[in-house]
DNA sequence: AACCAGGTTCATT
DNA sequence: AATGAACATGGT
């Protein structure tokens, strides 16, 4: 068991950062998260300012929940109006993970038209089904599967991890993914929105998929996905002028990610959280 | 039991 | 360029 002392000036809220809906791979069970990160699962609990962990290093610790960024001053970046201001008073110590690309990209092609618990369901099948088996000490756990491992797989393969109409994405873009196993090193030499128009040729990822995908996967702040309950705050509080009608009239997905990026700045990806988390839970 | 969900794609205007 | 519908599934 390690431990990992956090710094007053460098707040932090696991539950909140592994309960947000941003990674559907953690379960709390009695006051410990367990997940798998990459290959390699892990247990974390938090106690005011200290961190008690197992199965992963410290750097990968600091790394994978981003306590290496001042997120003081990142909040205080963003810090522009009341509304948002009300969301940092009320979440702050959530952090934007920096997760697996390809982890991220299976999520958000699987959490489109869904609800989050619907999505950890799919996730979970995914792994269960087609992932390597990890040698956790809660029992039985698996990472999620290469893209060459679902590459290979022939049509119908996915029927029981009951995707949906999701499925008919998965099995293209793994197969996009296997075929340049580079891909996700290209994205990252790539400047800023680049990357994204890169992300959006695979099958199954538009706009808001494209987004998630840089926010968590790459470590872009700026990024703004849109899905519907962003949609709504910012209908309601900062774009009520370009919307033609109250909570969903906001209909361009780029003009609303663009007001928002130009109002909250290179660290809008925070703003998007939490927001998003002020929104679910009827906040603002 | 309807309604809706961290949307994308495709066919029409 | 912009809108509308289909798409599968299950939580609330």
């Amino acid at each position: 068991m390690k431990k990992y002392r956090l710094s007053a000036s460098r707040p932090f809220d696991l539950d909140r950062t592994l309960a947000c809906g941003q990674a559907f791979r953690w379960e709390c069970r009695d006051g410990w998260w367990q997940g798998v990160a990459g290959k390699k699962w892990v247990r974390i609990r938090q106690d005011g300012d200290c961190l008690r962990y197992e199965g992963i290093s410290e750097s990968f610790l600091v790394h994978y929940f981003g306590l290496d960024l001042d997120l003081n001053a990142i909040l205080a970046s963003i810090n522009r109006d009341p509304v948002i201001d009300r969301a940092i008073r009320q979440y702050r110590g959530l952090r934007i993970l920096r997760q697996d690309p390809w982890e991220c990209l299976l999520s958000f092609i699987c959490a489109q038209n869904a609800h989050i618990p619907f999505i950890t369901r799919m996730i979970t099948a995914l792994a269960d089904t087609f992932g390597d088996p990890v040698d956790a000490p809660w029992g039985d756990a698996h990472a999620l599967p290469d893209a060459g491992v679902l590459s290979a797989l022939g049509d119908g393969a996915l029927d029981s991890c009951r995707l949906g109409y999701r499925a008919r994405y998965i099995l293209p873009a793994a197969r996009r993914a296997a075929e340049d196993p580079a891909w996700t090193e290209k994205i990252r030499a790539l400047p800023d929105d680049t990357g994204r128009q890169v992300l959006m040729q695979f099958p199954g990822v538009g706009p808001k998929v494209a987004d998630c995908i840089m926010l968590f996967g790459f470590s872009h702040y700026r990024s703004f996905p849109v899905d519907v309950w962003i949609r709504r705050v910012m209908a309601r509080h900062y774009c009520p002028g370009e919307c033609r009608d109250g909570a969903l009239g906001c209909r361009e997905y780029e003009t609303v990610r663009r007001i928002a990026q130009e109002h909250f700045g290179p660290y809008a990806g925070y703003a998007q959280e939490y927001l998003f988390m002020a929104s679910r839970e009827g906040l603002v």
